[in-house]
DNA sequence: GCGAGGATTGTGAGCGGTCACAACGTGGGC
DNA sequence: GCCCACGTTGTGACCGCTCACAATCCTCGC
């Protein structure tokens, strides 16, 4: 059933006053009776200009309405004050909760803040020097293959910083990154399910960031606690960021008895999971517990609600701007902010084995 | 119980080669042998020059590896391509699609794009004038208090266009806008829950765009709907956007046994409200019947899944780009592409009165 | 009362491009 | 053979601001 909604326009508005340029320095300094350099002074706070003259020159600001150049302050100074940032997704939890960070902790610096988005149709090298080109800086959110491919080809000259699924040996030339202890928590999470009872842990995966044999963190600490436990890990399944993706190996999964702790590798893999293991009749937490990997704002209301590993993505892109910033403004003093580290919240999808 | 995990930090690459400052226009004239307003001409497609001296000029300018400056560009000619969104939000499924929407379009339009968050601490105009000093566009996001208030302080003569909860009579200057039928949508959904055999619906709202008398959209719809049928609305609850706040407002709602069906503002709120109802032992959709509204992804995957009304805000974000840059790029033809309607998608969590 | 030195102000140049226009060739029409 | 139009190239000024430096003013100490 369809809404017989629609969608309206609105009209312009009407542009009733001429072009009306903007004023310049020199308009103003016409207008305080002072020259372009002076007001230059005033604008930027230089300590030696007579307090008179100061004021006649703020009072002309003030009635011009006069605003520096941004472009030409730019172009003059070499100044740029601005980061873009380079990421494959805008939506997905972890993604737009690192670009909230960074955003925040721009815009308290006064830095203006742009977002391009690349995809495996993009040609990487335009991105990227479309990016450099702004003038300012880059980070590069590398949680994946797309951005961690975007993340080498940057420049060198071009001030960078990232942020990546774990450090990545032998890279050059290596960038200042940011990332969090995943394989760690991945691993505590996975104890924790042992520890309830539970014999083997399976684990749905997200995508991997590099194409190498090395696991990807998350895998990895999954992997190290049941190795540590005498089990031999499982085959993983997971094919996808979404929980579409995680209702499909949801559904695999569902149909083996042996089955009765998944670790998931985000919460949106995590609801598809609890989706399926629900359509096929399986209880959580009773028949199978479910840990996800996050903590999404809805995992806590969904229901069951959802054990999950919570992510400072928030600080994270917080303290990758610090990164990019001590490049940028060398005599900035502040250091990059630490971001919390990943923490297991205990929810009603996981519990002991058999309950 | 806490995961011990930590975060660190990446060594700084070292940087080898000295500043190796840009080619600028001149480089490339040097090295071909030919004026920088020759290069001027081959990098914009002139067509009035000789075969010859563009192989030449083409050559130069691959080995020195030049790209033409575009703060200089954006200088001398006047021209920014480049639009900055103003929201008050960017994590929120409805702004983070919208937001994904405008950035495809400017993307695809070659537009750089910018993001800068308003909140209510603000300086409304500081934030505004620090936009339109990239000298471009800006498109503001106005679904909310915080963005409508944006959006009236947007300088006349700032290219601008917006996105709003419905069209605003009377407002001046008027901004080209684009809007979905929120009413519309509201009240169909409305009006397939008294379908169902409701006797009435309670709506959660989301906090509303202005400060006036006049209805949010949403709830307008649902009024009228109920109005309609010849049921007097119910008081509506909700004070925020969050599960959390539908969830406040579902226990009270819980509690009301004649409540058999609600209409939530967004799906975040129904989560919440879901959530609530569970805890209350009343089963969705046997006892109530749970709308929500925007079709956030996991709302399909959440148990009972959602019925919820599907909004195009990826197509909202499209055609709010295409009303601005109408304004920036005068001679550009193409239209601005239609959003979709908002749908009602039936889910599980909505059924008949009594199941 | 005079020079040194700091405070205050103004001038020139340049950032890296664009625009306007002038200055060269060439060729065709008479 | 001359003139003019046109294709091709180069020069100057400028976008709005910053830098470097020079010029002016004032004040103080001796």
């Amino acid at each position: 059933m369809d809404v017989t909604g629609h969608t309206s326009f609105g009209g312009h508005g009407d542009p009733p006053q001429g072009p009306q340029k903007a004023a310049s320095i020199r308009d103003v300094a016409a207008a305080a009776g002072v020259s372009y350099q002076t007001v230059s002074r005033v604008i930027n706070g230089h300590p030696n200009v007579k307090e008179e003259t100061r004021k006649r020159v703020d009072a002309a600001i003030q009635t011009l309405g006069f605003r520096r150049n941004a472009t030409a302050f730019a172009l003059a100074s070499g100044v740029t004050r601005s980061v873009t940032v380079i990421t494959s997704n805008t939506v997905l939890y972890g993604y737009a909760a690192t670009l909230q960070g960074l955003e925040e902790a721009s815009r308290a610096a006064g830095y203006a803040l742009g977002v391009r988005v690349v995809t495996p149709e993009d040609d990487l090298d335009r991105t990227i020097a479309a990016a450099a080109d702004t003038g300012g800086g880059v980070v590069v959110i590398g949680f994946d293959a797309i951005g961690a491919a975007a993340l080498d080809r940057v420049p060198a000259h071009v001030p960078c910083a990232a942020l990546v699924e774990a450090p990545r040996p032998g890279r050059t030339p290596s960038r200042p990154a940011v990332w969090a202890d995943d394989r760690e928590a991945a691993r505590a999470a996975t104890e924790h399910l042992l520890s309830l009872g539970h014999e083997t842990v399976h684990y749905v995966a997200i995508p991997a960031s590099t194409g190498t044999r090395r696991l990807a963190p998350r895998a990895e600490g999954w992997r190290q606690a049941l190795e540590a436990a005498g089990v031999t890990p499982p085959p993983t399944s997971g094919k996808g960021w979404d929980a579409q993706a995680g209702y499909e190996a949801g559904k695999k999964l569902a149909r083996n008895k042996d089955v009765t702790a998944i670790l998931c590798g985000n919460d949106d893999l995590a609801l598809g999971v609890l989706r399926a293991l629900h359509h096929a009749g399986r209880r959580v937490p009773e028949d199978v517990s479910v840990i996800g990997f996050d903590d999404a704002p809805h995992s806590a209301f969904v229901t069951p609600s959802l054990t999950t590993v919570r992510m400072d993505f928030h600080g994270l892109g917080r303290a990758a701007f610090g990164l990019l910033r001590a490049q940028l403004d060398t005599d900035q003093q502040e250091s990059a902010p630490v971001p919390a580290e990943p923490t297991l919240i205990l929810r009603e999808s996981s519990g002991p084995r058999d309950a």
